[in-house]
DNA sequence: CACCCCATTGATATCGTTGTCAAAATACAT
DNA sequence: ATGTATTTTGACAACGATATCAATGGGGTG
């Protein structure tokens, strides 16, 4: 038989309230109560009973991580970071897949949050940027957390990375490596960072006084297959960019696909550049230039600011915005 | 104030606990007695409280994934194919990271079973195979299914590929292509597959009467970086073998780097081939010829039956074992 | 010394289910 | 018609915590 309050509280010579008391660090208790109360707990090896607390108190101590369809390796970066947020506080983790399209979503997933109690939700792109959602939740007083939202116009805890001030120096980069004809494969529309990356690069683009050829500005999804649709379209025009910067590394991965079926060299012909630095980019060759985002770093701290909040420690940490890296390797030829 | 089963009993005019039993699918309600109580749990929308049932009865309709340190891409097909069973079932996920090195492993999960009611696991390599481990889960009587393990010494129900048939399969097309003089990258030592998959490659081998060149058997552990040693090891040698079989297709990506470092081409002067499927095999140049196991089939497979085993259909679905797909792409030529 | 205040403690109700067990209703056998 | 077995139902306890609120006791004040 497991132990119970009761077991604890016969043997610290107190009333189950008090042991409660303690157990959840409540003021008002004697120092010396407290000693003894933590003295028989760890005799005992007493830990409290999830369910009665959960159905009494209505906290569950889980959170939940929310994603729609994400690519496979920012999934379990991001997972890997909450999850270590969680360890490090005693809380647990429940994901649960979404679909941002479904007429259900906030239906469903509020249900899920009162069924299990969920104290608190953590939302990756692209569910960061459905407003409406955002909105459902505040009104339901559910805690959240945002990874990687487009604007901020709700109440909920965010963070973000600088996707337009890093794919602006990436941009800045390739210009430095003596390009000035340009191409780019745009990001999934629904993705707030696509827009991030393309402003950035645009901006360092007119900054340099160089023009943008619409004829190597392709829309893509972040799928291998769409940069390599975008860069079959942009090597068959008769003039061809002496670089391409895609918006994540699958699209380039896709690019130079589609080069080596054209013929053309990475770098030597044209040179290439990605974005996120997931596994693909250190392990085809040449390995790609990138830009590098502390994606699980994020995640924790976004677990660790939601978990805080609940808590009560609002003032230690906060929203904020993290930095990426600028990753040189061999994709990229200077002129 | 959410709708609860005194509400429900008052509507039908039925006792408490008759609607506990309609909603539980217990025997011996009168067919006429739960229409009528099913009919007002839809009309007021009621959902059971689950911590309350949780509390009561010791089972919480959560599953819990195990996981140490897996492949990104691997990792997310597991979880992806078990959460969709879930979802079918009305069961929930949550997800643990584990340490298969930690001493406290066994004690962790123990605990964490038992705090959360967690009515079942499944476990991933190299979990599956920690004999120790099962062994516990067994003692304690706790529900699991194991994903790939490398022998059935326990009663754990558990899905698996057909590792050695598919290395042995591929071995074979690669001779079929006219290759003799072939290396081979092992995998992690303490992944089941690991083995399943060399001794796949020996056989096929040996059934053939070729010599297996000792200088071209590298030790890898499935990482980018460790094929990519094998593959600088294998390309100083003064003899070549003329295809390198690697475990897996991130190791199969190092070597066509080191391949790539030392100028010879793929597949003209060296042919390649790898194992997974997993997506750089598809996204790098020239493409990897694979094998494909269904990875997020075995793990809904996983779930079903074990969901099925604690709720008493034990017939219906059982342990199994899934074929692998001969992947063919560009990565191996014909002599 | 009487009084009040506040920190500390505990008795008891409560959360919303399921488990136990006995009562009531019905079916079946004689 | 009577007794027995079986199905159906409900009253109430129990799961193990927290919430409420009152009781206790020591310290300070006038």
């Amino acid at each position: 038989m497991a132990v119970t309050i009761k077991d604890v509280s016969k043997d610290a010579k107190v009333s189950i309230k008090t042991v409660s008391r303690v157990i959840n660090n409540e003021a008002n208790v004697a120092e010396e109560t407290k000693k003894r109360v933590l003295l028989s707990v760890n005799k005992l090896g007493f830990r409290p009973n999830k369910s009665a607390q959960s159905l009494r108190s209505k906290r569950s101590f889980i959170i939940a991580l929310l994603y729609d369809n994400p690519n496979k390796s920012y999934l379990a970066d991001i997972q890997s970071g909450i999850f270590k947020a969680c360890k490090s506080t005693g809380y647990n983790l429940v994901v649960q897949e979404c679909d941002y399209k479904s007429p259900e979503l906030n239906a469903t997933i509020l249900e899920f949050v009162e069924d299990l109690k969920i104290d608190g939700l953590i939302l990756t792109p692209p569910l960061s940027d459905m407003d409406d959602f955002l909105e459902d939740l505040d009104k339901h007083q559910i805690e959240h957390a945002v990874i990687a939202p487009s604007t901020k116009k709700t109440e909920s805890l965010y963070v973000s990375s600088n996707d337009y001030e890093a794919a602006y120096k990436l941009t800045l980069e390739i210009i430095k490596h003596g390009h000035n004809e340009i191409g780019f494969i745009k990001g999934h529309p629904k993705h707030s960072a696509s827009n991030l990356r393309f402003n950035g690069f645009i901006d360092a683009i007119k900054i340099h006084g160089f023009d943008v050829n619409d004829a190597w500005i392709k829309q893509g999804n972040f799928s291998f297959k769409s940069g390599f649709d975008a860069g079959v379209e942009i090597f068959e025009s008769d003039r061809i960019p002496t670089a391409i910067f895609a918006s994540n590394d699958s699209m380039a991965a896709g690019i130079m696909k589609s080069a080596h079926m054209k013929g053309l060299k990475i770098p030597d012909d044209i040179s290439l550049a990605g974005f996120d630095d997931s596994p693909i980019a250190d392990e085809i060759w040449p390995a790609l230039t990138t830009v590098k985002q502390p994606v699980e770093k994020m995640a924790n701290h976004a677990a660790k600011i939601l978990m805080a909040k609940f808590n009560g420690l609002e003032e230690t940490n906060q929203s904020k915005e993290f930095k990426s890296e600028l990753i040189i390797r061999e994709s990229l030829r200077t002129l």
